[in-house]
DNA sequence: GCAAAAGTGTTCCAGATACACCCATGT
DNA sequence: ACATGGGTGTATCTGGAACACTTTTGC
């Protein structure tokens, strides 16, 4: 129990997982276990410790309820509307994170809550205001991707061009040049051509990059 | 007094209010009456009441402790370092805000606290972090002149060309090619000629123009 | 040999940049 | 007449967009 001489709001993390699964761009949901909104998918997240960065205290929501960690994280804007949650006056500051295409480790949470990936264009009905949170990280990342390469925290350690092109594809929601696509990414100089190809179907095997500065986010253009 | 059953952090606003003087970028800051930080200077803000959506918070405090009203603003970032204030957690949304280059109303607080502007260039002592949310926020600012029209939030009324272009000088902090510039900026067809000229000094009058949509600001390039 | 994805260059266009002189006024 | 800031046009460069065929593999 603690007392303050004022009222204060309660501060929460949201987190937007994206991904690229089967060219499409999917969010990372829980399924609710409690009231309000008991049942409905909401985006992972919690209240801040008292003591606890906020980047941090959204790190360990993620990993909590999701398994997931090592992702870039990115703080996307802070929602205040007073009536935001009906239990008390909630704040949350949004982040979103990017999980490379291949091997993402999910895991329900110690209370067995549903998790799930969904299709950013079919979305179920969701809690709170996490569909306005949704579409503003939407636009955040798409926005992002014109002018600097955080396309490349979607991959994994080894990826072909091709793969690459399908994240912008599905962040954009339109298909993109090829030969255009091709030149203006080596150009940016921020992959390493590793010699090796990755056989894959009855086709010309891929050559596999790496990403130069993993973690790391640069401006072009 | 208020109860919890978990400590809850405070939530403030703070508020980088620029302006453009002398060809100069300036911010808006109070000298603080009270520890901590009692007699440095300190961004405008304070707490965000229980009910009080976090825009109207800022308006608020922007109005109450500088007498600044009818502003642009905008959301900056969320500052929450566990120990960015001595006294308790206090988590701070801040925003920035332009006001006209010409007829500034600042007015003292109530409580006769000192305000002042100040060149960005040369900052005093800041309380708290304010410095880093103030860098942020000029980068911010310099990115956004450069893909939207939010410059124009600066001009009053009635404006000439030229004193758009050192709102871009003194923003970007460096000098702009006149002829490009009007080019530019006349093309993105934000702006109404009035057919009304300022004569101002021993030189040709400036033509005046009137923001299209004021209070808008739109994407370009 | 056929299906499927990987890989590769050139032409064209639009928007950005560089650049210098005349105009209208006050003193 | 001169000092001061206001106003104007063209040539060039650069980066983005459009566009189609050959290569390598599995079956």
């Amino acid at each position: 129990m603690v007392t303050y001489q004022h009222p204060h709001p309660a501060i929460t993390t949201d987190i937007v997982i994206f991904t690229i699964q089967d060219g499409q761009l999917k969010v990372l949901l829980v399924c609710r276990a409690n009231d309000p909104f008991k049942d409905h998918w909401a985006l992972p997240g919690g209240f801040v410790e008292i003591d606890e960065h906020l980047e941090a205290g959204a790190l360990r929501e993620l990993k909590e309820e999701t398994g997931v960690s090592g992702v870039y994280l990115e703080q996307l804007y802070t929602f205040g509307k007073p009536d935001r949650d009906p239990r008390e006056r909630v704040i949350t500051v949004a982040y979103y994170a990017l999980t490379p295409i291949n091997g993402l480790n999910i895991r329900a949470a110690s209370d067995a809550r549903q998790i799930g990936w969904f299709a950013y264009a079919k979305l179920p009905q969701l809690a709170f205001d996490h569909k306005d949170i949704i579409t503003l990280a939407q636009q955040r990342l798409a926005a992002k991707l014109s002018y600097s390469t955080i396309a490349l925290q979607f991959m994994p350690g080894k990826f072909s061009l091709s793969e690459l092109q399908q994240v912008y594809e599905a962040v954009q929601g339109s298909p993109v040049d090829k030969r255009n696509f091709r030149k203006r990414l080596l150009a940016y100089d921020c992959m390493t051509d590793t010699g090796e190809v990755r056989r894959h179907g009855k086709h010309r095997p891929a050559r596999l990059y790496t990403v130069k500065s993993p973690g790391k986010v640069e401006f072009v253009k």
